[in-house]
DNA sequence: AGTTTTACATACAGACATGTATGTAAAGGT
DNA sequence: ACCTTTACATACATGTCTGTATGTAAAACT
C-alpha cells in the first residue's frame, strides 16, 4: 500500500481517535481491543501502534481532543450569578447537541476504569474540576461583593457545591437516556440551583410571610 | 481436600465477595482475573465458578452486599430540612468510617465499565437514585407545606438538584484522597446546600439590605 | 537521482483469561 | 451403611490480545 503524505497521516491519526471514542463508548475502554479500533478506522493495528504507544496513550489523546465541558465561561453581560447560570446552561446544551462531546463524557464517566496508566485521565478530570472550582469561586466572590448573596454564604463552599451538583448532573444525565429521571428537568435544576443562592426580593417576600 | 459444611461454604462465598471488592478497587473490574480473586480469597477458580456464574454475576453480588449510601433516612426529630441534612451527613460519615462501603463505591463510581452485563449494576444504581429522588421530593414537599421554603421553589426540581449534588459529591470525594479539592469541606457543603433552600430570617435580613 | 525516512501492513510469539470437563472426598440424607 | 450430592481442586482446550519484528512503497529531503 502506498505511503501517505503528512497531511493524510494526520488525518488517519485523527480518524483513529474519533473511532476510538465511538468504540469506547459502545464497548468500554478495557473491553475494546486495538484491533476493533483499527477495523473501525479502516486501518490495521500497525497504524494504531505507529501513532500511539498503546491503548492508554490513545485514550489520553481522546481525552485531549474533547472539548472541556467543565470550562466555565465567566465573561458576558449580566451579574455574576446570571453569568454562572448561563455558563452552566451553555455547557449542558453542548452536551445535548454535540454527539462527540456526549460520547467522550459517556466514556470518561461510565465506560472507563481509572486504574494504572488510566489514572492520568482521572487526575486530568480532577484538574478540570479544580479549575472549575476556581472559576466558580471567583464568580461567587464577585456576587458577594455585589451583595447578591446572603451574608452567611461562603463563596468557596458554594463553588464546591456547584461543582458537585454539576458533575453529578452530567453523570446522571448521561445515564438517563429515556429522560425519566433527570433529562427533562436538567435545565430547570441549573436555574433553580443558581436562583436559590440569590438573596432576592421574591425570597425575602416569602420569608416575611413566615 | 475435605469437603466443607454448608456454613463453611457460605463463609467462603462471602469471603470471595469481600476479596473481590478489594481486588476490584485496586485493579478495576475488567482488569482483575478470577484467578486473582481466587488467590486473594485463598481458593481456586473452581470455587469461584462454583458460587458464581461468571465475573458479572460476582460483581452483581458485590453490589448486592454493599449498604445503600443513597438511602435517605427520613425519620427523626427536627423539621424536614433538618432531617434531610442529617440524612446526607449520616451517609457521608458512613463513607468516611466504613472502609468496605468506601471500596464498594470507589469500584462502582471509578473502577467499573458499565457495558454489556454490567449495565445491570448501573441500572440498579440509577434505581437507587430514583428512590433517593422520591424520598427527597417527599421531604421537600413536607418542607414546603410547612412554609420552610421560598414559594417559587419546585420540590421535585429541588430533589433532583440535591440528588445531583450528592452523587457528584460522593464521586469527587472518592477521587480526592488528599482532601485538597473537597474532602475537608464536604460536610460544610452539605450543610450549606440545605441551608440555601431555607427561607429564613438571616436570608431575609441580607435581602432587605440590598 | 539517489538516499533516507515515513506511514503504514503483515507476520509471529508469548502471555493470559475464560469456560468447561473431570476428579474427589467428605457432608447429608435415608 | 449406603448412596447421592456438594464443594470445591485440577487439568485442559481454546480464543484473544498484546507487543514487536519485519517488510515495503512512496514521500520527503539533498
Amino acid at each position: 500500500m502506498a505511503r501517505k503524505t503528512k497531511a493524510e497521516a494526520e488525518q488517519t491519526r485523527h480518524r483513529i481517535i474519533t473511532c476510538s471514542r465511538q468504540v469506547f463508548s459502545r464497548a468500554g475502554v478495557t473491553n475494546t481491543s486495538l484491533e476493533e479500533i483499527a477495523h473501525e478506522a479502516g486501518v490495521t493495528r500497525g497504524a494504531v501502534y505507529w501513532h500511539f504507544k498503546n491503548k492508554a496513550d490513545l485514550f489520553l489523546a481522546v481525552r485531549a481532543e474533547t472539548g472541556r465541558l467543565l470550562k466555565l465561561e465567566r465573561t458576558g453581560p449580566g451579574d455574576a450569578l446570571q453569568r454562572l447560570e448561563r455558563g452552566l446552561l451553555v455547557a449542558l446544551r453542548r452536551l445535548e447537541e454535540d454527539a462527540e462531546a456526549r460520547a467522550s463524557y459517556e466514556v470518561m464517566l461510565w465506560k472507563c476504569e481509572y486504574v494504572g496508566e488510566f489514572s492520568a485521565v482521572r487526575d486530568d478530570l480532577m484538574g478540570a474540576g479544580a479549575a472549575f472550582l476556581a472559576d466558580a469561586t471567583h464568580l461567587y466572590q464577585e456576587a458577594k461583593t455585589a451583595k447578591l448573596l446572603p451574608l452567611w454564604l461562603d463563596p468557596e463552599v458554594a463553588a464546591l457545591e456547584t461543582l458537585c451538583f454539576y458533575a453529578g448532573l452530567l453523570k446522571i444525565w448521561l445515564a438517563d437516556p429515556t429522560g425519566k429521571l433527570c433529562r427533562r428537568q436538567a435545565a430547570a435544576a441549573i436555574t433553580q440551583h443558581v436562583r436559590s443562592r440569590r438573596a432576592g426580593t421574591l425570597r425575602s417576600a416569602s420569608a416575611k410571610r413566615s
